[in-house]
DNA sequence: TTTAATACCGAGTAATTTAATAGGAATTAA
DNA sequence: TTAATTCCTATTAAATTACTCGGTATTAAA
């Protein structure tokens, strides 16, 4: 019930890169830098960001990458489904369905259970937007003075 | 972000239980049987809901397992942390802490994220009881005539 | 008193997933 | 032309998962 390295670092890059984004592209160095990731691991995240059209990749020398739509419109949850798959607890098509084939019921049963998790993860995740992260990240970062240090605690 | 078998069949081991039991204990292979879970495997995952106080094993011929206390005050919080540790989408032990001790805010911003995760989760968990699964479990076996087939579906 | 059924315990293992690393091709501003 | 960049694919070491296996201890019942 972990997310990825995937998912923890991929919403890290995104909020740097949209605390950092002016009107220019910000290059995947950069935030590799800052963010202490590996550039070509970073590559990977950013890539299926891209395939889900949350940012536009910006090819060629002072490239780099740009929110797809404002902030105020890019949800955490977007940005986790995109770089872990969907958030649900189990893999279930049937999830969603409304008819309950399952001849013992303990299975039909555990399902509510999935499906409640599911929702209420998806509720929370979908109620953060990206623009929200940026307002606490710029809050803290006045508040510290500018005080500017290179990341090494990775847990989170 | 997905639930292990452990928590999978783990559950639905325990709705097995409260279902099943009468003054007596029910012995695993039963369960296991019912369930189409290997029994070895299954005793490792009743192993963890007896260490943390959930079932009572009562060894020896006739022997079996009892839940510990009323369904009405076992969650599926419980049952589930039990089987999978704790369900927060992050290994952080300073969730909790109210300091921000991070010099580049990014990380401590994506806390607050995984916070709100966790606490839409164990929320949920926590909201539906053993009781309530067993409840419904009857119900809809009555209603679908006590047609007892055997579990082949082990998605959910 | 024996037997069979059961919980309890620890080691081992194949398959899968994760978290990268590596290296190159394509594109483009300077 | 060059350097910076995105873009793409393959490989790999480590960790985790989902078991299997083989036993020991305990106890009700025959």
């Amino acid at each position: 019930m972990k997310l990825t390295t995937k998912g923890r670092y991929g919403l890290r890059a995104m909020v740097d890169l949209a605390v950092n984004t002016d009107d220019e592209a910000v290059a995947l160095s950069q935030i590799a830098e800052r963010q202490g990731i590996s550039l070509n691991y970073l590559e990977q995240l950013v890539a299926r960001l891209k395939k889900s059209g949350i940012v536009n990749g910006i090819r060629g020398a002072q490239g780099g990458y740009v929110l797809a739509m404002p902030a105020e419109e890019i949800s955490v949850g977007d940005i986790l489904r995109a770089l872990e798959g969907d958030l649900s607890p189990v893999d279930c098509y049937e999830l969603n369905s409304t008819d309950t084939p399952c001849g013992s019921s303990d299975i039909c049963v555990t399902k509510y259970v999935w499906k409640r998790i599911s929702d209420s993860i998806n509720d929370a995740v979908d109620g953060i937007m990206l623009s929200d992260l940026v307002a606490e990240s710029k809050k803290v970062q006045a508040e510290a003075g500018i005080r500017q240090v290179k990341q090494t605690n990775q847990t989170c």
